[in-house]
DNA sequence: CCATTACCGGAGACCCTCTCCGGATAGTTG
DNA sequence: CAACTATCCGGAGAGGGTCTCCGGTAATGG
Protein backbone atom coordinates (compact mmCIF):
# COMPACT_ATOMS: atom_id res chain seq x y z
CA UNK A 1 0.00 0.00 0.00
CA UNK A 2 1.65 3.08 -0.99
CA UNK A 3 1.13 6.37 1.32
CA UNK A 4 -0.71 9.26 -1.27
CA UNK A 5 1.07 11.54 0.65
CA UNK A 6 0.20 15.03 -1.04
CA UNK A 7 3.95 16.49 -2.18
CA UNK A 8 5.52 14.78 0.77
CA UNK A 9 8.80 15.05 1.12
CA UNK A 10 11.44 12.73 -1.42
CA UNK A 11 10.85 9.47 1.36
CA UNK A 12 13.31 8.66 3.39
CA UNK A 13 15.03 5.90 1.95
CA UNK A 14 13.41 3.57 3.75
CA UNK A 15 14.99 -0.04 2.44
CA UNK A 16 18.64 0.15 0.92
CA UNK A 17 21.09 1.30 3.83
CA UNK A 18 24.22 0.19 1.56
CA UNK A 19 23.80 3.18 -1.19
CA UNK A 20 24.71 5.58 1.81
CA UNK A 21 28.12 5.54 1.76
CA UNK A 22 30.56 5.44 4.55
CA UNK A 23 32.06 9.06 4.76
CA UNK A 24 36.16 8.81 4.73
CA UNK A 25 37.06 11.67 6.75
CA UNK A 26 39.42 13.34 4.94
CA UNK A 27 41.73 11.94 1.61
CA UNK A 28 41.10 11.07 -1.41
CA UNK A 29 38.67 8.19 -1.66
CA UNK A 30 39.29 6.53 -5.23
CA UNK A 31 36.66 4.55 -5.04
CA UNK A 32 33.54 4.01 -3.26
CA UNK A 33 33.56 1.76 -0.89
CA UNK A 34 30.02 -0.45 0.07
CA UNK A 35 29.40 -2.06 3.02
CA UNK A 36 29.54 -5.24 2.08
CA UNK A 37 34.05 -5.77 1.77
CA UNK A 38 34.05 -6.25 -1.83
CA UNK A 39 35.39 -2.66 -3.92
CA UNK A 40 33.15 -0.82 -5.70
CA UNK A 41 32.29 -2.47 -9.44
CA UNK A 42 34.10 0.20 -11.88
CA UNK A 43 31.07 0.62 -13.72
CA UNK A 44 29.06 1.81 -10.89
CA UNK A 45 32.06 4.50 -10.19
CA UNK A 46 31.80 6.00 -13.59
CA UNK A 47 28.25 5.95 -13.61
CA UNK A 48 28.27 7.84 -10.05
CA UNK A 49 30.63 10.38 -11.13
CA UNK A 50 29.20 10.87 -14.64
CA UNK A 51 25.83 11.76 -12.90
CA UNK A 52 27.75 14.56 -10.79
CA UNK A 53 28.99 16.18 -13.87
CA UNK A 54 25.64 15.81 -15.52
CA UNK A 55 24.16 17.49 -12.72
CA UNK A 56 26.36 20.23 -12.05
CA UNK A 57 25.65 21.16 -15.41
CA UNK A 58 21.91 20.86 -15.01
CA UNK A 59 22.01 22.51 -11.65
CA UNK A 60 23.68 25.26 -13.10
CA UNK A 61 21.90 26.20 -16.11
CA UNK A 62 17.85 25.50 -14.07
CA UNK A 63 18.85 25.98 -10.95
CA UNK A 64 18.00 23.94 -8.29
CA UNK A 65 14.93 22.65 -9.78
CA UNK A 66 16.36 20.96 -12.70
CA UNK A 67 14.49 17.75 -13.80
CA UNK A 68 16.20 14.74 -12.19
CA UNK A 69 15.36 12.72 -15.41
CA UNK A 70 17.20 15.17 -17.50
CA UNK A 71 20.49 15.03 -15.26
CA UNK A 72 19.93 10.78 -15.71
CA UNK A 73 19.29 11.44 -19.40
CA UNK A 74 22.44 13.32 -19.69
CA UNK A 75 24.71 10.72 -17.62
CA UNK A 76 23.89 8.46 -19.96
CA UNK A 77 21.68 6.30 -17.85
CA UNK A 78 18.51 5.64 -16.79
CA UNK A 79 16.72 7.23 -13.78
CA UNK A 80 16.91 4.22 -11.80
CA UNK A 81 20.25 4.70 -11.85
CA UNK A 82 20.41 7.68 -10.18
CA UNK A 83 18.17 6.65 -7.46
CA UNK A 84 20.24 3.88 -6.65
CA UNK A 85 23.40 6.39 -6.01
CA UNK A 86 21.97 8.93 -4.29
CA UNK A 87 18.33 8.70 -2.78
CA UNK A 88 17.16 12.01 -3.77
CA UNK A 89 17.95 15.43 -4.79
CA UNK A 90 19.27 16.52 -1.83
CA UNK A 91 22.07 14.01 -1.43
CA UNK A 92 22.88 15.04 -5.40
CA UNK A 93 23.07 18.87 -4.70
CA UNK A 94 25.49 17.85 -1.63
CA UNK A 95 28.02 16.01 -3.99
CA UNK A 96 27.83 18.63 -6.48
CA UNK A 97 28.66 20.85 -3.87
CA UNK A 98 31.64 18.78 -1.57
CA UNK A 99 34.45 19.79 -4.53
CA UNK A 100 33.05 23.63 -3.60
CA UNK A 101 33.00 22.98 0.17
CA UNK A 102 36.49 21.68 0.37
CA UNK A 103 37.57 24.68 -1.96
CA UNK A 104 36.11 26.47 0.70
CA UNK A 105 37.37 24.89 3.91
CA UNK A 106 40.73 25.14 2.14
CA UNK A 107 40.29 28.57 2.32
CA UNK A 108 39.26 29.21 5.49
CA UNK A 109 42.56 27.25 6.79
CA UNK A 110 44.46 29.71 4.94
CA UNK A 111 43.32 32.77 5.85
CA UNK A 112 43.63 31.50 9.90
CA UNK A 113 47.03 32.26 9.03
CA UNK A 114 46.45 35.69 7.94
CA UNK A 115 47.44 39.46 9.36
CA UNK A 116 44.11 40.70 10.00
CA UNK A 117 41.57 38.56 11.74
CA UNK A 118 39.14 40.75 10.90
CA UNK A 119 40.37 40.93 7.21
CA UNK A 120 40.49 37.27 7.01
CA UNK A 121 36.43 36.87 8.12
CA UNK A 122 35.47 39.43 5.74
CA UNK A 123 37.48 37.80 3.21
CA UNK A 124 35.86 34.35 3.68
CA UNK A 125 32.82 35.14 4.24
CA UNK A 126 32.68 37.38 0.59
CA UNK A 127 34.02 34.11 -0.39
CA UNK A 128 31.12 31.96 1.02
CA UNK A 129 28.38 34.75 -0.44
CA UNK A 130 30.13 33.40 -3.76
CA UNK A 131 29.46 30.06 -2.75
CA UNK A 132 26.37 30.33 -1.90
CA UNK A 133 24.92 32.27 -4.36
CA UNK A 134 25.65 30.14 -6.96
CA UNK A 135 22.82 28.17 -8.42
CA UNK A 136 20.46 31.02 -6.47
CA UNK A 137 21.34 29.82 -3.03
CA UNK A 138 22.00 26.21 -3.95
CA UNK A 139 24.27 25.81 -1.28
CA UNK A 140 21.84 27.55 1.27
CA UNK A 141 19.02 25.31 0.11
CA UNK A 142 21.71 22.44 1.39
CA UNK A 143 22.81 24.48 4.23
CA UNK A 144 19.13 24.82 5.65
CA UNK A 145 15.83 23.28 4.52
CA UNK A 146 17.30 19.36 3.42
CA UNK A 147 19.91 19.74 6.50
CA UNK A 148 17.96 16.87 8.03
CA UNK A 149 16.55 14.86 4.94
CA UNK A 150 19.95 14.88 3.14
CA UNK A 151 21.49 12.35 5.66
CA UNK A 152 24.83 11.94 6.68
CA UNK A 153 26.40 13.62 3.61
CA UNK A 154 24.29 17.00 3.83
CA UNK A 155 24.77 17.09 7.82
CA UNK A 156 28.75 16.46 7.34
CA UNK A 157 28.81 19.61 4.86
CA UNK A 158 26.54 21.91 7.17
CA UNK A 159 29.08 20.76 10.03
CA UNK A 160 32.42 21.67 8.08
CA UNK A 161 31.23 25.10 7.04
CA UNK A 162 30.12 25.97 10.14
CA UNK A 163 33.50 24.73 12.08
CA UNK A 164 35.31 26.61 9.29
CA UNK A 165 33.26 29.93 10.34
CA UNK A 166 33.21 29.26 14.19
CA UNK A 167 37.31 29.46 14.11
CA UNK A 168 37.35 32.74 11.64
CA UNK A 169 35.02 33.87 14.21
CA UNK A 170 36.30 33.11 17.29
CA UNK A 171 40.16 34.42 16.20
CA UNK A 172 38.33 37.80 14.78
CA UNK A 173 36.70 38.23 18.42
CA UNK A 174 39.63 37.61 20.34
CA UNK A 175 41.73 40.37 18.27
CA UNK A 176 38.73 42.91 19.08
CA UNK A 177 37.66 42.88 15.28
CA UNK A 178 34.48 41.42 16.10
CA UNK A 179 31.63 41.98 18.81
CA UNK A 180 31.62 39.09 20.88
CA UNK A 181 27.86 38.40 21.19
CA UNK A 182 27.50 36.87 17.69
CA UNK A 183 27.26 33.11 17.25
CA UNK A 184 28.78 31.73 14.09
CA UNK A 185 25.11 29.99 12.98
CA UNK A 186 23.57 33.31 13.13
CA UNK A 187 26.62 34.94 10.86
CA UNK A 188 26.25 32.26 8.56
CA UNK A 189 22.45 32.16 8.85
CA UNK A 190 22.41 36.53 7.75
CA UNK A 191 24.93 35.59 4.65
CA UNK A 192 22.71 32.59 3.64
CA UNK A 193 19.78 35.10 4.17
CA UNK A 194 21.62 37.31 1.68
CA UNK A 195 22.22 34.81 -0.70
CA UNK A 196 18.96 33.15 -0.90
CA UNK A 197 17.12 36.78 -1.29
CA UNK A 198 19.19 38.27 -4.03
CA UNK A 199 17.64 37.06 -7.32
CA UNK A 200 19.69 35.04 -9.55
CA UNK A 201 21.20 36.27 -12.85
CA UNK A 202 19.07 33.56 -14.87
CA UNK A 203 15.70 34.43 -13.39
CA UNK A 204 16.39 38.09 -13.67
CA UNK A 205 19.02 38.74 -16.20
CA UNK A 206 19.30 42.92 -15.14
CA UNK A 207 19.90 42.86 -11.00
CA UNK A 208 22.13 45.46 -9.57
CA UNK A 209 25.36 43.94 -9.63
CA UNK A 210 26.46 45.20 -6.89
CA UNK A 211 23.73 44.51 -3.99
CA UNK A 212 25.29 41.14 -2.92
CA UNK A 213 28.50 43.23 -2.39
CA UNK A 214 26.26 46.31 -0.75
CA UNK A 215 24.26 43.75 1.64
CA UNK A 216 27.39 42.20 2.43
CA UNK A 217 29.01 45.43 3.90
CA UNK A 218 26.23 46.05 5.80
CA UNK A 219 26.54 42.51 7.25
CA UNK A 220 29.85 42.73 8.33
CA UNK A 221 29.26 46.63 9.70
CA UNK A 222 26.82 44.31 11.96
CA UNK A 223 29.63 42.45 13.03
CA UNK A 224 31.64 45.23 14.24
CA UNK A 225 31.54 45.91 17.86
CA UNK A 226 29.47 49.42 18.53
CA UNK B 1 9.62 23.24 -27.21
CA UNK B 2 6.34 24.27 -25.07
CA UNK B 3 5.60 27.90 -23.77
CA UNK B 4 6.04 27.44 -20.04
CA UNK B 5 4.39 31.68 -19.91
CA UNK B 6 0.74 30.39 -19.26
CA UNK B 7 -0.21 34.47 -20.02
CA UNK B 8 -3.04 33.75 -22.00
CA UNK B 9 -5.88 35.24 -20.20
CA UNK B 10 -8.84 34.26 -22.85
CA UNK B 11 -11.66 35.85 -20.91
CA UNK B 12 -10.89 39.13 -18.83
CA UNK B 13 -8.15 41.80 -20.21
CA UNK B 14 -5.74 41.85 -17.37
CA UNK B 15 -4.68 45.99 -18.10
CA UNK B 16 -6.91 48.08 -15.94
CA UNK B 17 -8.65 51.09 -17.73
CA UNK B 18 -7.50 54.14 -17.56
CA UNK B 19 -11.54 55.02 -16.82
CA UNK B 20 -11.66 53.66 -13.52
CA UNK B 21 -11.94 56.40 -11.01
CA UNK B 22 -12.70 53.98 -8.32
CA UNK B 23 -9.54 55.37 -6.17
CA UNK B 24 -7.82 52.27 -4.96
CA UNK B 25 -7.70 53.48 -1.75
CA UNK B 26 -8.04 51.03 1.35
CA UNK B 27 -11.68 49.90 1.43
CA UNK B 28 -13.97 46.31 0.59
CA UNK B 29 -14.69 45.75 -3.20
CA UNK B 30 -17.69 43.78 -2.90
CA UNK B 31 -17.32 43.10 -6.66
CA UNK B 32 -14.60 42.73 -9.06
CA UNK B 33 -14.79 44.71 -11.78
CA UNK B 34 -14.54 42.84 -15.62
CA UNK B 35 -13.21 44.31 -18.17
CA UNK B 36 -16.57 44.65 -19.87
CA UNK B 37 -19.00 47.07 -17.61
CA UNK B 38 -20.91 44.42 -16.76
CA UNK B 39 -20.89 43.57 -13.01
CA UNK B 40 -19.35 40.18 -11.99
CA UNK B 41 -21.85 37.14 -11.70
CA UNK B 42 -22.30 36.43 -8.19
CA UNK B 43 -21.02 33.10 -8.46
CA UNK B 44 -17.86 33.93 -9.53
CA UNK B 45 -17.51 36.08 -6.88
CA UNK B 46 -18.40 33.48 -4.69
CA UNK B 47 -16.27 31.29 -5.83
CA UNK B 48 -12.98 33.73 -6.01
CA UNK B 49 -13.34 34.16 -2.47
CA UNK B 50 -13.75 30.36 -1.58
CA UNK B 51 -10.37 29.72 -3.66
CA UNK B 52 -8.25 32.49 -1.52
CA UNK B 53 -9.95 31.11 1.09
CA UNK B 54 -8.80 27.73 0.88
CA UNK B 55 -5.32 28.77 -0.85
CA UNK B 56 -4.75 30.83 2.50
CA UNK B 57 -5.38 27.73 4.71
CA UNK B 58 -3.54 25.33 1.87
CA UNK B 59 -0.19 27.48 2.05
CA UNK B 60 -0.27 28.20 5.68
CA UNK B 61 -0.49 24.28 6.39
CA UNK B 62 1.98 22.81 3.44
CA UNK B 63 3.80 25.95 2.17
CA UNK B 64 4.07 28.21 -0.52
CA UNK B 65 4.76 25.16 -3.03
CA UNK B 66 0.94 23.90 -1.84
CA UNK B 67 -0.73 21.81 -4.57
CA UNK B 68 -3.16 23.70 -6.26
CA UNK B 69 -5.07 20.81 -7.33
CA UNK B 70 -5.58 20.33 -3.61
CA UNK B 71 -6.62 24.13 -3.04
CA UNK B 72 -9.45 23.83 -5.70
CA UNK B 73 -10.64 20.72 -4.41
CA UNK B 74 -10.77 22.38 -0.94
CA UNK B 75 -12.49 25.25 -2.32
CA UNK B 76 -15.36 22.70 -4.12
CA UNK B 77 -14.00 23.84 -7.36
CA UNK B 78 -12.33 22.46 -10.35
CA UNK B 79 -9.03 23.02 -11.40
CA UNK B 80 -10.20 25.22 -14.41
CA UNK B 81 -12.34 26.87 -12.26
CA UNK B 82 -8.78 28.24 -10.09
CA UNK B 83 -6.99 29.17 -13.52
CA UNK B 84 -9.53 31.04 -14.54
CA UNK B 85 -9.73 33.38 -11.77
CA UNK B 86 -5.98 33.73 -10.69
CA UNK B 87 -3.29 33.28 -13.83
CA UNK B 88 -1.39 30.54 -11.73
CA UNK B 89 0.80 30.19 -7.82
CA UNK B 90 1.90 33.86 -8.09
CA UNK B 91 -1.39 35.44 -8.60
CA UNK B 92 -3.11 33.44 -6.01
CA UNK B 93 -0.09 33.86 -3.17
CA UNK B 94 -0.78 37.77 -3.85
CA UNK B 95 -4.11 37.91 -3.26
CA UNK B 96 -3.55 35.56 -0.24
CA UNK B 97 -1.36 38.12 0.97
CA UNK B 98 -3.06 41.33 0.15
CA UNK B 99 -4.87 41.86 3.53
CA UNK B 100 -1.71 41.30 5.25
CA UNK B 101 0.35 44.22 3.14
CA UNK B 102 -2.97 46.17 3.29
CA UNK B 103 -2.09 45.60 7.74
CA UNK B 104 1.54 46.23 6.82
CA UNK B 105 0.96 49.91 5.46
CA UNK B 106 -1.49 50.62 7.78
CA UNK B 107 1.03 50.26 10.29
CA UNK B 108 3.43 52.03 8.55
CA UNK B 109 0.92 55.42 8.19
CA UNK B 110 0.69 54.96 12.35
CA UNK B 111 4.17 54.45 12.65
CA UNK B 112 5.31 57.76 10.80
CA UNK B 113 3.94 59.68 13.60
CA UNK B 114 5.27 57.87 16.44
CA UNK B 115 7.73 60.02 18.53
CA UNK B 116 11.46 58.13 17.62
CA UNK B 117 11.72 57.64 14.00
CA UNK B 118 14.47 55.04 14.86
CA UNK B 119 11.56 53.01 16.90
CA UNK B 120 9.37 53.31 14.48
CA UNK B 121 11.69 51.83 11.60
CA UNK B 122 12.60 49.08 13.79
CA UNK B 123 9.00 47.99 15.26
CA UNK B 124 8.08 48.11 11.83
CA UNK B 125 10.38 46.32 10.52
CA UNK B 126 10.33 43.32 12.95
CA UNK B 127 6.09 43.77 11.94
CA UNK B 128 7.56 43.03 8.51
CA UNK B 129 9.40 40.02 9.36
CA UNK B 130 6.98 38.32 11.00
CA UNK B 131 4.76 39.06 8.03
CA UNK B 132 7.95 37.90 5.50
CA UNK B 133 7.85 34.36 7.37
CA UNK B 134 4.32 33.30 7.40
CA UNK B 135 4.40 30.03 5.32
CA UNK B 136 8.53 30.20 4.89
CA UNK B 137 9.11 33.34 3.20
CA UNK B 138 5.77 33.22 1.05
CA UNK B 139 5.65 36.91 1.55
CA UNK B 140 9.82 36.77 0.44
CA UNK B 141 8.79 34.85 -1.95
CA UNK B 142 6.04 37.02 -3.55
CA UNK B 143 8.37 40.42 -3.11
CA UNK B 144 11.70 38.43 -5.37
CA UNK B 145 11.41 35.91 -7.50
CA UNK B 146 7.70 36.45 -8.74
CA UNK B 147 7.93 39.57 -9.01
CA UNK B 148 8.35 40.03 -13.12
CA UNK B 149 5.93 36.99 -13.47
CA UNK B 150 2.78 37.93 -11.00
CA UNK B 151 1.73 40.76 -13.28
CA UNK B 152 0.62 43.92 -12.08
CA UNK B 153 -0.93 42.52 -8.51
CA UNK B 154 2.40 41.06 -7.67
CA UNK B 155 4.09 44.38 -8.75
CA UNK B 156 1.86 46.45 -7.09
CA UNK B 157 2.18 44.62 -3.82
CA UNK B 158 5.63 44.84 -3.84
CA UNK B 159 5.51 48.58 -4.99
CA UNK B 160 3.70 49.28 -1.56
CA UNK B 161 5.96 47.55 0.58
CA UNK B 162 8.82 49.44 -1.03
CA UNK B 163 7.02 52.86 -0.39
CA UNK B 164 6.06 51.97 3.39
CA UNK B 165 9.87 51.32 3.89
CA UNK B 166 11.17 53.83 2.34
CA UNK B 167 8.80 56.68 4.17
CA UNK B 168 10.38 54.91 7.32
CA UNK B 169 13.49 54.92 6.75
CA UNK B 170 14.08 58.50 5.36
CA UNK B 171 12.83 59.60 8.34
CA UNK B 172 15.04 58.12 10.62
CA UNK B 173 17.47 59.13 8.24
CA UNK B 174 16.50 62.45 8.87
CA UNK B 175 16.56 62.27 12.46
CA UNK B 176 19.74 60.75 12.22
CA UNK B 177 18.61 57.58 13.91
CA UNK B 178 19.65 56.09 10.28
CA UNK B 179 22.92 55.85 7.68
CA UNK B 180 22.42 57.81 5.23
CA UNK B 181 24.07 55.83 2.74
CA UNK B 182 21.25 52.91 2.92
CA UNK B 183 18.35 52.25 0.53
CA UNK B 184 15.02 50.98 1.28
CA UNK B 185 15.39 48.33 -1.63
CA UNK B 186 19.05 46.92 0.61
CA UNK B 187 17.38 46.83 4.03
CA UNK B 188 13.98 44.93 3.06
CA UNK B 189 15.90 42.61 0.89
CA UNK B 190 18.07 42.21 4.02
CA UNK B 191 14.61 41.41 6.42
CA UNK B 192 13.88 39.22 3.26
CA UNK B 193 16.66 37.31 3.68
CA UNK B 194 16.54 36.72 7.26
CA UNK B 195 12.72 35.49 6.63
CA UNK B 196 14.03 32.93 4.10
CA UNK B 197 16.95 31.21 5.65
CA UNK B 198 14.77 31.13 9.01
CA UNK B 199 13.71 27.37 8.68
CA UNK B 200 9.70 27.26 9.26
CA UNK B 201 8.16 25.77 12.41
CA UNK B 202 6.52 23.25 9.82
CA UNK B 203 9.80 21.98 8.50
CA UNK B 204 11.80 22.28 11.33
CA UNK B 205 9.89 21.79 14.82
CA UNK B 206 12.45 22.75 17.00
CA UNK B 207 13.94 25.43 16.24
CA UNK B 208 15.64 28.10 18.01
CA UNK B 209 13.07 30.61 18.70
CA UNK B 210 14.92 33.83 19.47
CA UNK B 211 17.05 33.50 16.32
CA UNK B 212 14.41 35.63 14.09
CA UNK B 213 14.94 38.85 16.63
CA UNK B 214 18.53 38.34 17.00
CA UNK B 215 18.77 38.09 13.30
CA UNK B 216 16.36 41.22 12.73
CA UNK B 217 18.61 42.97 15.63
CA UNK B 218 22.02 42.44 14.11
CA UNK B 219 20.36 44.10 10.85
CA UNK B 220 19.25 46.73 12.16
CA UNK B 221 22.75 47.39 14.24
CA UNK B 222 23.81 47.78 10.61
CA UNK B 223 21.18 50.88 10.28
CA UNK B 224 22.91 52.89 12.33
CA UNK B 225 25.47 55.38 11.89
CA UNK B 226 28.67 54.52 12.82
C1' DC C 1 35.98 -20.32 -18.07
C1' DC C 2 32.09 -20.28 -15.15
C1' DA C 3 29.11 -19.07 -11.25
C1' DT C 4 27.85 -15.35 -8.58
C1' DT C 5 25.90 -11.17 -7.75
C1' DA C 6 26.16 -6.24 -7.96
C1' DC C 7 24.51 -3.37 -11.23
C1' DC C 8 21.85 -1.38 -15.10
C1' DG C 9 17.84 0.31 -17.82
C1' DG C 10 13.39 1.40 -18.59
C1' DA C 11 8.39 0.47 -17.89
C1' DG C 12 5.09 2.30 -15.14
C1' DA C 13 2.37 4.06 -10.95
C1' DC C 14 1.20 8.24 -9.10
C1' DC C 15 1.02 13.27 -8.67
C1' DC C 16 1.14 18.07 -10.39
C1' DT C 17 0.28 21.93 -13.60
C1' DC C 18 -2.47 23.81 -16.96
C1' DT C 19 -5.93 23.70 -21.11
C1' DC C 20 -10.11 22.82 -23.52
C1' DC C 21 -14.95 22.34 -24.27
C1' DG C 22 -19.81 20.71 -23.44
C1' DG C 23 -23.16 21.89 -20.19
C1' DA C 24 -25.30 24.71 -16.48
C1' DT C 25 -26.93 29.16 -14.89
C1' DA C 26 -27.31 34.14 -13.39
C1' DG C 27 -29.05 38.15 -15.07
C1' DT C 28 -31.58 40.65 -18.74
C1' DT C 29 -35.29 41.57 -21.80
C1' DG C 30 -39.97 41.30 -23.95
C1' DC D 1 -43.12 34.89 -16.20
C1' DA D 2 -40.54 32.82 -19.91
C1' DA D 3 -36.94 32.88 -23.13
C1' DC D 4 -32.45 34.19 -24.26
C1' DT D 5 -27.51 34.92 -23.92
C1' DA D 6 -23.19 36.02 -22.02
C1' DT D 7 -20.77 34.15 -18.53
C1' DC D 8 -19.16 30.70 -15.73
C1' DC D 9 -18.38 25.92 -14.06
C1' DG D 10 -16.50 21.17 -13.83
C1' DG D 11 -13.81 17.60 -15.12
C1' DA D 12 -11.32 14.95 -18.70
C1' DG D 13 -6.85 14.71 -20.32
C1' DA D 14 -2.12 16.07 -22.27
C1' DG D 15 2.44 16.63 -20.78
C1' DG D 16 5.98 16.31 -17.55
C1' DG D 17 8.08 15.18 -12.97
C1' DT D 18 9.46 11.91 -9.07
C1' DC D 19 10.48 7.55 -7.59
C1' DT D 20 10.06 2.14 -7.58
C1' DC D 21 10.39 -2.42 -9.19
C1' DC D 22 12.14 -6.23 -11.74
C1' DG D 23 14.24 -8.96 -15.54
C1' DG D 24 18.47 -8.89 -18.05
C1' DT D 25 23.55 -8.07 -18.20
C1' DA D 26 28.23 -8.00 -17.36
C1' DA D 27 32.07 -7.34 -14.02
C1' DT D 28 34.62 -10.03 -10.80
C1' DG D 29 36.63 -13.95 -7.95
C1' DG D 30 37.87 -18.63 -8.04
Amino acid sequence: MNQPQPQARPTAAPTTTSSATAAPSTGPAPITPTSTGRPARADAVRNRERLVAAAREAFAEAGPDASLNEIARRAGVGPGTLYRHFSGRPELLAAVLKGRIDTLCARAQDLLAADSAGAALAEWLGAFLDHARVNQGLGGALMLEELEAAGALGTDCHQRILDAATALLTRAQESGAARRDLSPADLLQLVVGVAMSIPHKRTSPAGDPEQPQRLLGLVLDATKPH
